[in-house]
RNA sequence: GGGAGUGUAAUGUAGUGGUUAGCAUCCAAGCUUUGGAAGUUUGUUAUCGAAGGUUCAAAUCCUUCCACUCCUACCA
């Protein structure tokens, strides 16, 4: 008999409810997701367990992009100084965060030009744009690069969630006409709930960002929050509208039907992939370890043999005959280690695999196999010769359940308000609180400052898609409110 | 950026100025096991985060730097 040790130490010690902190520094060590021994602040090792799920969810988004009629390309990863300082907001806004590459060689001779290390590809890709783009014809231009960023943030970094290299997508569409760009903005904001939605399981909300609070250089920005495990807000992918911000700075001009030069409006859109997998693994998992969607999964089935004296060779047979017949439909692992049923069951449910079948002497006699979901660790006995079946059920079942489970729990999140005191109380309890506002524009900035001062929390902005509730009030100055918005504490 | 704390083996730790830095887990090998983290025996692994300094003597005291953790501020 195998008996039971009081304290595993492989597994998770604490609770996510708890502790979100320590148990996210947990699940990245003990699920081997990346390796922060790499000892330069920011830069995180990535191992594979976390690098093949980020790369899935590449291709799906690339995919998608694709689809929405975007060509990929890839920039190179230094910015000439000359060339970045061009759009005066942009620098404001970035310059402190901009790595800077300034000498090269043994003796460190100084280069004639200061290059970023790019924190964004505006400055890039626009001095390039203004040569691609002639006519209309050109238009719409619409590009994209999966790639690595770099930015010099603060003190605080946290692996996948904020890092002074990340991975992202960045896609800049150029347009004709404004109506065109602000279709652009949607479609943004279409793709991002399919694939964070509806493939990667985290429940968001795109918000209309305060003009305070947009991307360098947009004239507005749409955001996606994610609520987290701690109560607090994530910013996930953004779409701007640029307007003719950079077009004109960067002369990226076309010649239109009556042989006019005009300036194109341009968006961009960035979806931080990295980010979004720490926001993934932090959301949905639980104390036991990771929950996975089954399209991203490394191994989306692991066969585990119960092995007893005698009946070894039998169990392994059915083991090799189940993973030979799975192998080249799904992502199998076999675990024919030497080792208890029990720490095998533990060690795949901390790496998140979807299904685990189980296959011992008792099951081989009756001709069944054991299966058990990760997410819900529903047990199933299925009838050997049912089991594709089954097994194709799960896969288009699986993150369809995920998915149910974790959209019910965002709008229990949300509170509506009418006065600060219940809106200071909602925030202190870990709630997104709806309210009243006087406006998003800059002349509302005070009643926001009074947010942040009095509430610790943030304004997100107006919500994008349809707005339920509405207010007579400024939650803050009284004042007759024109917009809903929405107030949280965030990462 | 501001504050608080921590760095000893792959991991978690003991060691508060005086031999050869102790233990557990991991890892490796053997035997017995295996329906929710097996038992046992043996073995390998540490220039004590780095660089300076104080001292007859430093993991231990001092200085600087680096990294990590938590709170706060900022972003994707």
């Amino acid at each position: 008999m195998v008996k039971k040790n009081k304290t595993p130490i492989t597994g998770i010690t604490v609770s996510k409810d708890e502790d979100f902190s320590a148990w996210y520094t947990e699940i990245i060590n003990k699920a081997e997701l990346a390796d922060i021994r790499y000892n330069v602040k920011g830069f995180v090792v990535y191992r594979p367990w976390a690098t093949i799920s980020i790369k899935k969810m590449y291709q799906k988004y690339e995919e998608l992009l694709d689809k929405k009629g975007h060509l990929p390309l890839i920039m190179p990863s230094v910015i000439p100084e000359s060339n970045f300082m061009l759009e005066a907001d942009h620098v404001k806004g970035f310059a402190p965060e901009v790595f800077w590459v300034s000498e090269a060689g043994s003796e460190g001779e100084r280069l004639s030009e200061r290059l970023a290390l790019r924190p964004t590809s505006e400055t890039a890709l626009y001095k390039m744009y203004s040569y691609w783009i002639r006519s209309y014809n050109d238009l719409p231009f619409k590009r994209y690069q999966s790639c690595q960023v770099w930015r010099y943030e603060g003190k605080m970094t946290r692996p996948f969630f904020r890092g002074r290299e990340f991975h992202w997508i960045e896609a800049h569409n150029c347009f004709a006409t404004e109506e065109e760009a602000i279709e652009q903005v949607k479609e943004d904001m279409e793709m991002t709930y399919k694939m964070l939605q509806d493939e990667f399981c985290i429940p968001i909300i795109f918000f209309e960002r305060p003009q305070w609070d947009k991307f360098s250089g947009a004239v507005n920005t749409y955001a996606a929050d994610a609520l987290m495990g701690s109560g607090k807000v994530l910013q996930l992918p953004s779409t701007h509208l640029l307007g003719q911000n950079f077009s004109k700075p960067f002369n990226v001009k076309f010649t239109d039907k009556d042989g006019e030069e005009r300036f194109c409006y341009q968006t961009c859109y960035g979806p931080a992939i990295s980010r979004i997998y720490g926001a993934m693994i932090a959301y949905l998992g639980d104390d036991k370890g990771l929950i996975l969607p089954f399209d991203l999964a490394p191994i989306q089935i692991v066969i585990i043999p119960i092995l007893i004296k005698g009946k070894e060779e039998i169990v392994m047979n059915k083991c090799r005959e189940i993973y030979k017949k799975l192998k080249d439909i799904y992502r199998v692992k076999f675990d024919d280690l030497e080792e208890s049923p029990g720490s095998k069951y533990y060690r795949w449910e901390l790496k998140g695999v979807p299904l685990r079948i189980e296959v011992g002497p008792r099951d081989i006699e009756k001709k069944q196999i054991v299966t058990v979901k990760r997410h819900d660790g529903e047990k199933a006995f299925i009838k050997e010769n049912e089991l594709d079946k089954y097994l194709e059920d799960v896969s288009k079942k699986y993150t369809n359940e995920l998915k149910k489970k974790t959209l019910l729990d965002f709008e229990s999140q949300i509170e509506v308000c009418y006065e600060q005191d219940s809106a200071k109380e909602a925030i202190e309890n870990g709630k997104i609180v709806c309210c009243g506002f006087c406006s998003i524009d800059m002349e509302a900035y005070q009643c926001a400052e009074k947010i942040e001062k009095d509430l610790g929390a943030f304004v997100r902005g107006k919500r994008v898609d349809h707005e339920k509730h509405e207010f007579a009030t400024c939650l803050i100055c009284g004042k007759p409110a024109t917009c809903t918005i929405y107030i949280a504490k965030s990462y």
